[in-house]
DNA sequence: AGCACGCCGACT
DNA sequence: GTCGGCGTGCTC
């Protein structure tokens, strides 16, 4: 790699870039530098390039050399984009790990990885050709079609129109129309990112002088009150504040813009526009003093003796135990030591949270990056992490992309979060894990915190991989909870259970609501019922896309898809045999809702699921509600048990347990004993200990009395054993239309299915691929699989070679619907 | 990713 | 016959 000092000339010299393009496309492209640009190219800046007839993409410089290409002829680039490199030579090292790692193209990893305003692509546009005179009656009724359309809308884009006449292939017949002169194409390529202006107000100088302003006054009210008025809400707003902008003052004085306009053209007022940045700061004083707990204190300083020896060290603290406070110490240490900071956080409803109260620590030098931000925003919050400005940030998984000059720590908040890991677009990373990569590479700490870690974690704390520090006693002395397990079938029996809820939860509610107290309902189901079946015919409602059972909305009255999100109405009459005998099986949390409010109609209640929190801000204020006491129960899913402390609760009821103890796949059990570990976590508070009731069919099940007796040892090591001896059902799982899962971890796991069946005998096990299967893999790609093994033979690194190579074949061909495998079993 | 080219079934 | 869907290959 050629490196070029700044103003250094090279102009006799014909440079060429090797461009990292955002497809998804195996290879680098080669392009040659204009020599009037020669002085200029660098690895990381951004390059605007044409790629194929006449796209144009951002592209990343990854490599300059001076040897021309032999098979082609180069095509010059176009533009460069930055003054300076947008992306370091270690990102683009991360960039080539992840792509490696999981299976997919660097050019995907950029997708992800850089804000969309950062990659300018250029759009195709159709327009009228205004030097035409179109003679309707020569058009065709497609032609008809587009030039109605656009005679409505000068420009639209290919795929508009393709929605437009409702067919695919659209582009013979613009190529016609242009041939014949009635449309326009051409492509268009605009800078997405705009920083905010705001117009800011200020008085001129002269009327400082206090006669003036006087006389100003005097004048203004005999002829333009108005105005006058304004002028004092001015004077009003400036005391408080350091600026003031135009709609600011607008608000405040009640004047309409014309007002304020006016004065500015008296040079009453001067206004002056300025980028403003779109990222809330932290106006709060600094308050860095906290005591940390005797308990707390031995473990941080565990933690700084593992880090001696290890890179990444597992903090296993129970819930509340006060992670949090010795993160921020160590954030702390690492940030006055002048290196910056990474705290990951599975979702992005924790960070504001946790935001607050960092930046009570931190500062303005704290940043904030997850998916919900919109372009600018997070350009932003690039460009200061490039800067140096921010010292720590707090985000979500697409985080450990930011171009960090000199990390130092990385905190991965809840570590055995399954949202680390992205699922639908490639690269299908889990963050937890590229950050450990990340903090390899620049020679940083990892620490991983979690109530209950992953078992892969956990694994590797074990085996002294890493690094491992418990923190088993929760924080300012609140006492863990009592557990009570209820046995639903026993209950039912007696008659004392009361819809789904038993005399035991009925009992516990009723008391802390006449003490003022506050409940907390589980129920790992949204909807109201999840089946519905005939009693006929036994016909049940399933997605046109998934297979699956579809789940009965009652606040809609529909039929949803929890899959994919498919939705229909509800029957009234079975759409199969017309029979009006509908049985809705099994509850969700809506149901849980209407039913308690029957029993208990003065009580305040709410729900808490996807459903309920969809709206922007919707989350936030229930949990105001929550904690402002103006709800007494809230019943929910998960999300009720992720990270947030509510102070007054006391009871936490779990409906049932038996759905996530009966999950069929072989994580089941590890996840169920952190739903439930995490959920009952929630209750108790200072001085009063909390109560957790578990209802189930089956009481005896190991996992429960593991999470009662808080036995994450006990978990680990059946799980160690059982997990070797797990049955898969044959083509377990397979349902979904695409190849989903090309992660290492979970293909391998794959394979070794499809190696036992073939050669019965493949006793090695790694544990803990990320995800079960939910895939309905194709034909020819188990096929090719299969015929490799036989080929190949059997060998460990041979069978990651082989899926690595059958899964970058795959990513380039596209496969037909025919030959679809259907599952043998399905557990839904 | 887009786009061109070529094959093949389903319509005027 | 021809049109449009779909598979395949290529883009520096």
């Amino acid at each position: 790699m050629l490196e070029f000092a700044e103003g250094q000339h090279t102009d006799r010299k014909t440079l060429f870039v090797e461009v990292i393009l955002p497809l998804a496309i195996a290879i680098n492209y080669t392009y040659r530098v204009p020599f009037e640009m020669n002085d200029e190219v660098a690895v990381g800046k951004r390059v605007v390039v044409q790629f194929g007839k006449s796209k144009m993409y951002t592209a990343i410089i990854a490599r300059i050399s001076e040897q021309a290409p032999e098979k082609y002829e180069a095509k010059y680039i176009m533009d460069i984009l930055d003054a300076a490199p947008i992306v370091s030579l270690q990102q683009l090292q991360f960039w080539a790990w992840l792509a490696d790692y999981y299976l997919c193209n660097t050019g995907e990893v950029m997708n992800a990885a850089l804000p969309s305003a950062l990659k300018l692509a250029s759009e195709t546009k159709i327009e009228l050709n205004k030097e035409y005179e179109i003679d309707r009656n020569t058009l065709n009724d497609r032609e008809y079609l587009i030039v109605d359309a656009l005679e409505i809308q000068p420009e639209l884009t290919v795929s508009d129109i393709a929605k437009l006449l409702g067919q695919k292939t659209v582009m013979p017949i613009l190529k016609l129309m242009f041939e014949k002169n009635i449309i326009l194409i051409s492509e268009e390529v605009s800078d997405r990112y705009k920083p905010r202006m705001r117009t800011f107000i200020t008085l001129n100088p002269v009327y400082r002088d206090p006669d003036q302003l006087k006389e100003l006054f005097s004048i203004l009210e005999k002829r333009a009150p108005k105005q006058a008025d304004a002028v004092l809400a001015y004077i009003q707003l400036s005391r408080k504040q350091k600026a003031v902008s135009k709609n600011e003052l607008t608000e405040a004085s009640g004047a309409g813009s014309a007002i304020i306009k006016s004065l500015i053209e008296k040079e009453v007022f001067f206004a002056e526009e300025k980028n403003v940045s779109r990222l809330q700061s932290g106006d709060d004083e600094l308050e860095a003093n906290f005591e940390l707990s005797e308990a707390q204190l031995v473990a941080l300083g565990e933690i700084r003796q593992e880090f001696e020896g290890k890179d990444v060290v597992l903090l296993h603290g129970v819930t509340s135990s006060g992670k949090t406070q010795l993160f921020i110490r160590l954030i702390e240490e690492m940030v006055n030591s002048g290196r910056q900071v990474l705290y990951l956080l599975p979702e992005i409803a924790l960070t504001t949270h946790i935001v607050e109260r960092l930046r009570k620590y931190f500062g303005n030098a704290i940043g904030v990056y997850h998916s919900r931000f919109n372009d600018n925003e997070r350009v932003e919050v690039w460009q200061k992490v490039l800067s140096g400005q921010y010292r720590v940030v707090l985000g979500a998984r697409s985080s450990v992309f930011l171009p960090f000059s000199n990390l130092g720590l990385i905190v991965v908040d809840e570590e055995h979060e399954t949202s680390y890991k992205q699922f639908d677009p490639a690269p299908r990373y889990n963050a937890r894990d590229a950050a450990i990569y990340l903090g390899n590479m620049y020679k940083a700490k990892v620490l991983l915190g979690s109530a209950t870690p992953s078992m892969e974690s956990y694994y590797n704390a074990h085996n002294g991989k890493y690094g491992f520090v418990e923190l088993t006693e929760r924080f300012g002395g609140v006492e863990m909870p009592t557990t009570e397990v209820v046995s639903i079938a026993e209950e039912t029996k007696k008659k004392t259970i009361q819809s789904h809820f038993t005399s035991v939860l009925m009992n516990d509610i009723t008391t802390a609501l006449a003490n003022k107290e506050q409940v907390i309902l589980f129920q790992n189901r949204r909807g109201y019922a999840p089946i519905i079946i005939c009693k006929v015919c036994a016909y049940t409602p399933k997605c046109i896309n998934c297979d699956v059972s579809l789940t009965y909305h009652k606040s809609s009255g529909k039929l949803h898809c929890h899959y994919c999100g498919y939705k229909e109405e509800s029957p009234s009459v079975c759409p199969a045999c017309g029979s009006t005998q509908l049985e809705y099986k099994g509850f969700g949390t809506e149901k849980v809702e209407d039913e308690l409010k029957l029993l208990l109609p003065e009580a305040r209640i709410a729900r808490m699921d996807l459903d309920t929190t969809r709206s922007k801000n919707a989350f936030q204020n229930i949990l105001n509600d929550l904690d402002e006491h103006r709800i007494d129960i809230l019943a929910g899913t998960q999300m009720v048990a992720k990270g947030l402390d509510f102070a007054g609760v006391t009871v936490i009821g779990i409906i049932s347990a038996d759905s996530l103890l009966k999950y069929p796949d072989f994580r089941a059990n590890e996840r169920a004993f952190q739903m439930l570990s995490q959920v009952s976590g929630r209750a108790g508070r200072r001085g009063k200990q909390g109560k957790v009731v578990i209802q189930t069919y089956d009481p005896g099940h190991r996992v429960i009395k593991q999470v009662i007796e808080n036995d994450y040892v006990d978990l680990y090591n059946t799980e160690m054993t059982e997990r070797k001896s797990f049955k898969y059902p044959p083509f377990y799982r397979l349902i979904q239309l695409d190849i989903k899962h090309k992660d290492p971890e979970v293909l391998y796991h794959q394979a070794e299915y499809l190696a036992k069946e073939l050669r019965k005998h493949f006793d090695d096990r790694v544990i803990g691929p990320e995800y079960p299967l939910v895939g309905r893999i194709r034909n020819y790609f188990i096929k090719s699989i299969m015929m490799k093994f036989e080929k190949d033979g059997i060998s460990l690194p041979k069978v990651k070679a082989t899926i690595k190579d059958v899964i970058l074949q795959f990513n380039t061909t596209k496969l037909s619907k025919g030959s679809i495998i259907q599952p043998d079993v399905d557990p839904y």
